[in-house]
DNA sequence: GCAAAAATACTGACTGGTCAGTCATGTTCT
DNA sequence: AGAACATGACTGACCAGTCAGTATTTTTGC
């Protein structure tokens, strides 16, 4: 309760120079989270993959914790954003952006470290309410929110049947989802095809829909 | 690669007269695990929650991997056994089996500590590839076998569009799945609706899949 | 230009707390 | 008595986070 005049600088950490290192070190970071969890995984390690010393993940993040929750804001948020864009500029019929959809979002989730960051919100959630929070505040509210009012243009149109469209859009995104969480588990394997599984749900979701 | 004779009885472990107490570590064991992941579960805790002292888990488990591991045994597999039995048993049209199931086992994983177990397995799957393995053959192989035949019984009687079974399967359970995982980490919320979900995506489905 | 000084970037080695697993010593049944 | 069941107290390994010090880059003074 004394030398608050030491703190001279109005950005403490975080604001440094290089700008590299902390890209370097969340790459490790998720690779590692992924295949290991948050809690068994050692921040020596981060730092080797990184190729920096533990020390200097201190001079980028606060502590574990933070890594993590940076790691969860960086990636998680742009995609949406990038996906909820690519909503409002589609004017074709809805079943086309479902299919759209489907096929970008479904196998980016499957095949690229997006379903493993995915996996790991998943994992985590009931350990840190804060970042449970957070995230249903931004991905499944504004996402499934947007992909609703896409289906309820299609009911408008007569194109889809009338119907609840916030269930709609959480079964037509679910099996996405779920591709994407099997594949950075107990997946890949022989038993689950995501890419067929994929499709026949979008065909058999629009099927289904339509009028 | 020399004290072997020491192992003079041939069950070692986890065969005592006492076979209550290791339900209840189990029971407190699924707990701790769902809320806080396999690696930040310390015994202790989950000694002090099933009422015993940490050196009791260890008369009944030969380690905290053991002990995971044992959970997913015990739990999953009877419930798989369960499921088959009754698609087996049912003799009604396809659609109705469908139906049961999405109701029978959706509630299932999305109310009960069954999906605490699946997410668990999901979160752990890469750090355990043996238990991947495990849950691959017996459970996704066992189950989406199963499933993808009352299909094929429905296409066969005319009463189901001609389809890949396989995808046809993976893609009715995922919604399921995906609801379970849900309300057992980033859930309960008021974003999702599981129960409508489940019985939107379970009509839906069928009505894409119906001739 | 260019060297000294200052600011920034980084690290090896350490520490304090935590926790899985053990063991010597009860306690409670038959 | 003695077999089965249970535990408190302990230990050794492990790891997040710290810190004193080194290296590198940038700025300053001339």
């Amino acid at each position: 309760m004394d030398l608050k005049l030491v703190e001279t600088s109005p950005e403490p950490k975080t604001i440094k120079r290089n700008n590299e290192r902390p890209k370097q070190i969340l790459r490790a970071a998720v690779e590692l989270f992924r295949d290991r969890g948050f809690e068994a995984t050692r921040l020596e390690d981060v730092a080797d993959k990184a190729g920096v010393s533990k020390a200097t993940i201190y001079l980028y993040f606060e502590s574990k914790e933070d890594l993590f929750f940076a790691l969860i804001r960086e990636k998680v948020v742009p995609m949406l954003e990038q996906t909820i864009a690519q909503a409002d500029a589609f004017s074709g019929p809805a079943s086309e952006f479902l299919r759209m959809k489907a096929h970008g979002f479904g196998r980016l989730l499957a095949h690229s470290e997006q379903g493993a960051i995915l996996k790991l919100v998943i994992s985590e959630a009931r350990r840190f309410p804060e970042l449970a929070e957070y995230y249903r505040r931004e991905v499944p509210a504004r996402g499934l929110e947007n992909l609703s009012q896409v289906i309820q243009r299609g009911i408008d149109v007569g194109e889809f049947r009338e119907c609840d469209t916030k269930a709609a859009a959480a079964a037509f995104i679910s099996p996405l989802l779920m591709m994407g969480i099997w594949m950075n588990s107990v997946g890949p394997d022989d038993i689950i095809d995501p890419d067929a599984t994929i499709t026949f749900h979008c065909e058999n979701f629009i099927r289904g829909l339509s009028t």
